[in-house]
DNA sequence: GCTTGCCTTGACGCCGGTGTCAAGCCGTAC
DNA sequence: GTACGGCTTGACACCGGCGTCAAGGCAAGC
């Protein structure tokens, strides 16, 4: 598979995938052309990263999830390596939470002030 | 005031003020010198927008609450633009709220997958 | 031989808020 | 005079995941 045809099938672009190898995460054997020749298993590995990166991860953070599956198991996240990346983003995606539910709250009380207050730029004299 | 005080007092630096003036949130006069000179209100203007930078505002979206602020309100969230920008940004945040917690699930359900599967990498033959 | 369409590497652009360095002016203290 | 600290503008660096353009090689059809 020439590298348009998989970018096709993954719903990306060239450019994506050439970055992606150079980031260790997906690998190509190369024709006599120079040109990349990619197995048919790189496109489950190219929608792990593509899965991954919707949910938050940094591409370093995907690279254990791609190994878990180049080394053959079902998912990519059943591996120690990968779960430990799992527990540390749950652990920012928590943190994160509670700090955006704070600010929801503070920005909820503000409207409701700005409501009730109903003081549109000091027009009452 | 001179910027560096500003600064001190704002906990900024003076890097960070001048880019502020430069996208019109921020004002000065200026000394024969050329140096800046600052109201002590700009103190206010100043924790305004940085309160609004930390609850994920961007520079932009500031603007009209530090307008607010001078027109001479008590708040910078009670004039109808910035009420308009409130709502717009808790829209956001309530959305994005959404998602990550989607995220949030996804992610722990993979996790108690993994924990309840044990199978790291294979190691059953 | 020429066009067309795929591929290659290399490199700059973007976004947004700030750090940081350069080169130079200003005022004060020694 | 000179050393020092604060100020000025201008401009590059950063992060991360790409988009996009440049300049060129390769294969196939006419």
């Amino acid at each position: 598979m020439l590298i348009g045809e998989l970018a096709e099938l993954a719903g990306t672009s060239p450019r994506t995938l050439r970055y992606y190898e150079e980031h260790g995460l997906v690998r190509a054997r190369r024709d006599a052309n120079g040109y990349r020749q990619y197995d048919d298993g790189e496109l489950r590995v190219v929608h792990e990263i593509r899965t991954r990166l919707a949910s938050g991860f940094a591409l370093d953070d995907i690279r254990p999830f791609v190994a878990c599956l180049r080394a053959g198991n079902s998912a990519g996240h059943v591996c120690p390596d990968a779960v430990a990346v799992l527990r540390r983003r749950i652990a920012e995606v928590d943190d994160y939470l509670g700090r955006l539910t704070e600010v929801r709250e503070r920005l909820h009380d503000q409207l409701s002030q700005a409501l009730e207050q109903e003081s549109p730029c000091r027009m009452r004299p």
